[in-house]
RNA sequence: GCGCCCGUAGCUCAGUUGGAUAGAGCAGCGGUCUUCUAAACCGCAGGUCGCAGGUUCGAUUCCUGCCGGGCGCGCCA
């Protein structure tokens, strides 16, 4: 795993510690602990927190606050690096470094720019990500908006720590959930034509299909009466599907989801896939027939019973085809495949996973992210949403609402596993409490803050050429001991699948900007001092009112290059979620 | 009945894979603009981490059993 710099330094000096503690017979273990670092929960209790005496006690039959002590004495080497070290009970070492270490991570920013906080953890290997995946057989809801801002989240982040990641969507336009489209749009169809017919019994009740129905009307008029219904259902439902789909398509990418490939279910079963992937389960005996059906040997694996893929009729189930669909995916060699699945399928999880093991793949080749469902808040009041009905808050219609960025923000801000009750009033607030807007204005403000420094005439200067030893403010440090989490942070998101960690760091950091920007200034206060950026003005002294502190030149330009990287990290991490880092606001 | 997920402040949720005195945002109360954006900041209050055991130096975190909520258990997708 790659650390931050300042970690792996502190690593070094408490490893160094340890060695020197076995060389004078110290310690007694063979082989040394590789000492893990944890951020403490009290800025008292310093920069980091090691445990490794606490690891240690057992082996060494001593206290841990007795080995604690001991590597303190040996820390003391570390002067260049450790400032200060303190034991604390039951056996923490506590760091805090010096200052100076902590401005490695300004200029490493600085160096890197957009690509600070990518990593190459992934090493290139081929992730195949399928998100979203609705029927065509209905606009996106809520619940969709959710897996595809996470769907898209996640790509980004797999994408910056270094994996290959290709976007699918799976489209489900074969089988039974078509058939209904065609009839229920057929049926609406016939009615705009004056006819009196029964609605399909397990139809689609939305008003979206009177819609399309109505297109259909307008463009064709009543001609398709006259072939023949089982003809003219088929064409309805042809019309209806890439309509449909070609909304889906529209109502992604203006909330800014893209995928790469677009995979037909009809494809499988046209190119034979489906037939082939059963024959090879057939072969290795994990496909049997039993009462006229094909049944997938799934309980082989971790699923509690056999499956159906092959009815008694002949027709073949989803799970044929959705085996079959990984087959392929499986066959195009990708490393990792992942898919993003409402919780309501959870139970698919292990025979999809037993498919995978039946094909000679382990079966963690193949994860599931689970997102939960979404519920609607208006006025402090669920919104009540029925399938049954088709009636539910689309996607497209919380969009307008709210914008795309609060509504990704808000998608994204809760762990996925567990239920989100989407604000509208909240979302829309143009205030702190709404927490898009306050982590977009951080990056607002700081863009502002350039503008009028610029206006003033003040260059602004590389990290070579400022003095960081000025940023002696507990804020500025804080602030810089924020962007140096930023990388773990991105790897943590990918590695457990959860984007929900990158929202909650963000306004972390929008808060620590906040709280500096009110505490301190950081252009000068009098207009009067508009010569600012000229050599003149060196050892002249503004000074802020409200905390009462004297800066100098060197002060304003370490503050405005730390500014900038704050900015940067604002800037990378919301790139990640897909919300825009406005100039202004 | 079986399986999966969830249970943390009045509400919505975090909690760095087992660490120290459990955090944030709303909502409530009280403060802060002669300031580079007040779209901001500060303070107060708020808790039996569902309950009971177990594992160990140490548990909100891991294990077991209950209680409560959601979802799933089709030759439906």
């Amino acid at each position: 795993m790659p650390e931050g710099i300042v970690q792996t330094q502190v690593k070094d000096a408490i490893h160094h510690a340890l060695s020197m503690a076995k060389e004078q017979g110290q310690l007694t273990a063979s082989s040394l602990p590789s000492p893990t670092l944890e951020l403490p929960k009290r800025e008292e209790w310093g920069d980091f927190a090691c445990n490794v005496a606490m690891a240690m006690a057992k082996v060494e039959h001593r206290s841990p606050v007795e080995i604690a002590s001991l590597l303190a004495e040996h820390l003391k080497e570390a002067r260049t690096v450790i400032e200060h070290v303190e034991v604390a009970n039951p056996g923490f070492l506590n760091l805090t470094l010096v200052p100076s270490v902590w401005f490695a991570v300004l200029y490493d920013i600085e160096e890197k720019g957009k690509d600070y906080g990518r990593s190459e953890m992934g090493h290139g290997q081929r992730v195949l990500l399928e998100y979203v995946s609705a029927n065509p057989t209905g606009p996106l809801h809520l619940g969709h908006g959710r897996g595809a801002a996470l769907g898209d989240a996640l790509s980004r982040m797999l994408q910056a720590v270094g994996y290959e990641v290709e976007r699918e969507y799976y489209i489900n336009d074969a089988g039974r959930q078509i058939k209904l489209l065609a009839a229920s749009v057929f049926a609406r169809y016939q009615e705009l034509q004056g006819r009196c017919v029964t609605f399909p019994e397990d139809g689609y009740h939305g008003h979206y299909i009177q819609t399309v129905a109505k297109h259909i009307a307008d463009q064709f008029g009543a001609s398709l009466l006259d072939i023949s219904a089982s003809e003219a259902e088929e064409r309805c439902g042809r019309l209806a599907y890439e309509e449909l789909l070609t909304s889906i398509r529209e109502d992604l990418r203006s909330f800014r989801v893209e995928f790469d490939s677009w995979f037909s279910e009809a494809e499988l079963y046209a190119s034979g896939k489906v037939q082939q992937a059963l024959a090879t389960l057939r072969e290795r005996e994990l496909a049997f027939e039993q009462e006229g059906a094909l049944w997938f040997r799934s309980s082989q694996f971790q699923d509690d019973k056999d499956r159906v893929v092959c009815k008694q009729d002949g027709d073949y189930t989803y799970l044929a085809s959705d085996i079959a669909y990984h087959q392929d995916k499986l066959k195009r060699g990708f490393d990792r495949l992942l898919n993003v699945w409402g919780a309501d399928h959870h139970g698919y999880v292990s025979r999809m996973q037993g498919a995978v093991q039946a094909f000679g793949y382990p079966k963690d080749r193949l994860q599931m992210v689970l997102v939960q469902m979404v519920s609607l808040l208006r006025d402090g009041k669920k919104v009540e949403m029925s399938k049954r009905s088709g009636e539910f808050v689309t996607l497209q219609e919380v969009v307008k609402e709210v914008g795309v960025d609060a509504a990704r923000f808000f998608f994204l801000m809760r762990r996925a596993d567990s239920h989100l009750e989407f604000d509208v009033e909240l979302a829309k607030r143009q205030s702190t409490e709404n927490p898009v807007y306050y982590v977009q204005y951080a990056h607002a403000r700081l863009s502002s803050l350039f503008r009028t420094a610029q206006a003033r005439g003040v260059v602004m200067c590389t990290g070579r050429d400022v003095t960081l030893t000025a940023l002696t403010q507990p804020e500025e440090l804080r602030l810089i001991k924020h962007l140096s989490q930023f990388p773990d942070l991105v790897e943590s998101c990918a590695r457990f699948l959860e984007p929900h960690r990158l929202p909650f760091y963000l306004q972390e950091l929008a808060g620590n900007l906040h709280v500096f920007y009110y505490k301190h200034r950081v252009l000068p206060l009098d207009k009067e001092d508009e010569v600012a950026g000229q050599p003149s003005i060196v050892g002249a002294k503004a000074y802020s009112a409200k905390s009462r502190e004297v800066f100098s030149f060197e002060v304003m330009q370490a503050r405005l290059f730390l500014l900038q990287q704050v900015q940067t990290v604002l800037r990378n991490g919301l790139e990640l979620l897909g919300i825009r880092a406005p100039e202004q606001m």
